[in-house]
DNA sequence: TATTGTTATACTCTATAACTATA
DNA sequence: TATAGTTATAGAGTATAACAATA
């Protein structure tokens, strides 16, 4: 806490670069990694829940969603997606159902026992959310949403016109 | 493309849950996954160094920064920046030197290698940037890092003030 | 032939713990 | 004793390729 002997921490302030300042991707970056660990950190006493919370709403307003296209509304292989379902159904949170129409298919559905974790987890999620945007008026909200949908909107068009990205994993830093 | 015949795609539309459409946290982790992907997508060609863009940004904005500095202010464990420093240095673009008054430090610079493919990469990054924020004006830039700012704000003081998060990695989806 | 879900496998990124050399 | 950098190691999380069942 205090001037540490030998430490170089005291001495040295860090310089911003004026590169990084003015960036909207390195800002959401470093924003998306922060709120992750705060997420994480508030959520701990629900298990691996908080990290799919996404995937699980979205199973919620989709009953019976079919894998594969689960897998594509999170962005994820199909083969990705498989350790983690089986790992939630483990869990109870949600059941794969066979799809008697075409028997290739296998329909996501939660628990009532999901249900319930997830309406106890969103509870959470909302004074996680709250706290994030304390301050701000429903008025900047909206605004924030506004401006980080029209980025989006011109990152997808990218995205779609770009030719196949390199085969690499995300990182962090 | 057309409607494929056994296809699960064409019929049932996506349902986006309300609980993810006015949450700030959520938009951000999509829009930095878009983000990412897009940002790889475009500047291949320059290898693993987009990756580590703000890393050789704040190595050129604090020249002999020590590594555990460095470390810290990516939010990397010392232990992991060792690898990714190695690769860098293998590559020619930056170096490590000894301190003279702390011989257990190390402190990192640009090669002039480095600072030259990091000028031109910038050339690239900025192009990313200019192409993500097309539409908004300046004052709506400003608007949106201001907000962004201010989250990021609340987030660093839940953090700063919460206990030692659990052991765990970062996730996606 | 194409699609769904699955498995086997490998790779990347990260943290933890233990080590060394210095302080 | 504590700190800086390193190493060894293990664990997530992801993608690719190949497979069986089904369409």
């Amino acid at each position: 806490m205090g001037t540490v002997q030998g430490a170089i921490r005291a001495d040295e302030p860090l310089v911003e670069p004026d590169e990084l300042r003015g960036s909207v991707s390195y800002r959401i970056r470093l924003l998306q990694i922060a709120a992750y660990k705060s997420f994480e950190t508030v959520l701990a006493g629900f298990g691996t829940a908080p990290r799919y919370y996404g995937m699980l709403r979205i199973i919620q307003a989709n009953p019976g969603i079919a894998q594969t296209r689960l897998a594509e509304a999170i962005f994820l292989d199909r083969s990705s997606l498989v350790p983690i379902l089986d790992s939630m159904t483990r869990d109870g949170w949600i059941e794969r159902r066979a799809t008697p129409r075409d028997k290739r298919v296998r329909r996501v559905f939660l628990t009532p026992a999901g249900a319930q974790m997830l309406d106890r987890l969103g509870q959470e999620v909302d004074r996680h959310e709250a706290m994030m945007t304390a301050g701000l008026d429903g008025a900047e909200v909206d605004t924030l949403i506004g401006l980080l949908d029209r980025v989006d909107g011109n990152l997808r068009t990218a995205l779609a016109h770009a030719a196949k990205p390199a085969p690499q994993n995300g990182a962090t830093s």
